[in-house]
DNA sequence: TGAATAGTGTCTCTAAGACATTATTAT
DNA sequence: ATAATAATGTCTTAGAGACACTATTCA
């Protein structure tokens, strides 16, 4: 029992193996809301149902090459950074076969966003506060388990908010702009100067000097991530 | 390109496919210092390192159910809950061949801990403060990326310690057992009067009304964790 | 000068650290 | 009683929420 358990460690290429894919939970800033990358489903299982991008990782390329991948072939976004949320591999979760699914993250940066270029069957998803994905106000049906790989993911990103806010942020940000990343991502508001204290004294932050431009009213300065010291 | 790419994801089972396995970090408390399971290895690659006790994922199996097949195969523990903790899948952390490994974090109470039948080949080693694996003072060499895995399963427990300290205990416990499982977890004192209202303010805890035995001083009252209301 | 937003002063409240004190039990 | 630990009172400090106030810019 023990000698076969052993075996079957040590020569494993005999056994039938699950699939390993990864799937990609592509976050970023819509008209203040936090919006999210979907692919529709042209055929079963699930046709017509939005998914999150995904494919198969490669016999020698890593999960997060995978995932760069497929954003790179899929969505056209390269150089990105996915992290990795959770691996999701209960037998049932694809009807077709067996596939365990690692999901990753990538946070959009306000040009990234700007830049996005919708292929045919792709949109734009809002996810309101309580972690509903929807369309034009309407919920959107997620294929396979992927309604949960969002929604842990959402839990992932408002426990880590101090850190991955930038990542959301362009290079140069006033508190302000700051502040409405940590509200749309949270889903709720912050008090201002509580909020401008707890971020100034992290030491994260470094003022440019610079004042934001093309505003009607007084500029708020732009502030820049870590400067060196 | 996109084709290929599309055909690849909707017929993967014509491709070389990455192994799946689980690996089990074991972890309770031993004289009062947190402690883990391991395993030693007899043949290369590794051989005569310390490694975590693992297994491969079987096509039928799910990952949560793999891990408890290794644990109770491979250390007789039965009825353990393993929570996962993080997927690893760089392609040479495995010499023989591509292996992608998921980590599982299982929580040992006093009971367990004192019925464990160490097997020939097996360890209880410590974890220091600093995260470092070590037996009788000795650092041990770690197979493969164990020594990530376990240095990572650390730094999530610390960052749950509220809720996980429970699973370290047992069933009726004191204050301050439950203040000595922090402190062996987190890796630092804690202060008395704050740690007490911080946890009676929780709300979770329940006291008894029954006191400690077999103390040669004044006994400490009982809690149970979250009794019903 | 006024509108609108940036940025701050300050009060309150909550929770943690520190330290001393009281309470309880076995011997 | 005494030793030893359980449990608590209370002072101080740090940080967050609330709210009003001052500062700055453009039209």
């Amino acid at each position: 029992m023990e000698e076969a358990a052993f075996l079957r460690q040590y020569d494993p290429t005999g056994y039938d193996r699950p699939s390993v894919a990864v799937d990609c939970v592509a976050l970023g800033l819509w008209e203040g809301r936090l919006a999210l990358l979907l692919t529709s489903r042209d055929r079963p299982p699930f046709a017509g149902d939005w998914s999150l991008p995904g494919g198969f990782i490669g016999i020698a390329e890593s999960p997060e090459a995978a995932a760069e991948r497929v954003l790179r072939d899929k969505a056209g976004l390269a150089g990105v950074a996915p992290e990795q949320v959770h691996c999701f591999g209960a037998v049932d979760r694809d009807p077709r076969m067996r596939i365990i699914t690692i999901a990753y993250r990538v946070l959009l940066d306000p040009a990234r966003m700007a830049a996005l270029f919708l292929r045919a069957g792709q949109c734009l998803a809002t996810i309101d506060p309580a972690g509903t994905v929807s369309q034009d106000g309407q919920p959107l049906r997620l294929a396979f388990d992927h309604d949960r790989i969002v929604r842990l993911t959402l839990d992932r990103l408002r426990a880590t908010i101090d850190d991955a806010a930038f990542a959301l942020l362009p290079d140069r940000f006033t508190l302000r702009e700051l502040q409405a990343v940590h509200e749309a991502v949270l889903g709720r508001s912050l008090n201002k100067p509580a909020f401008r204290r707890r971020m100034l004294e992290r030491g994260v932050l470094h003022g440019t000097g610079d004042l934001e431009a093309g505003r009607a009213f007084r500029p708020a300065e732009l502030y820049v991530q870590r400067p060196k010291g």
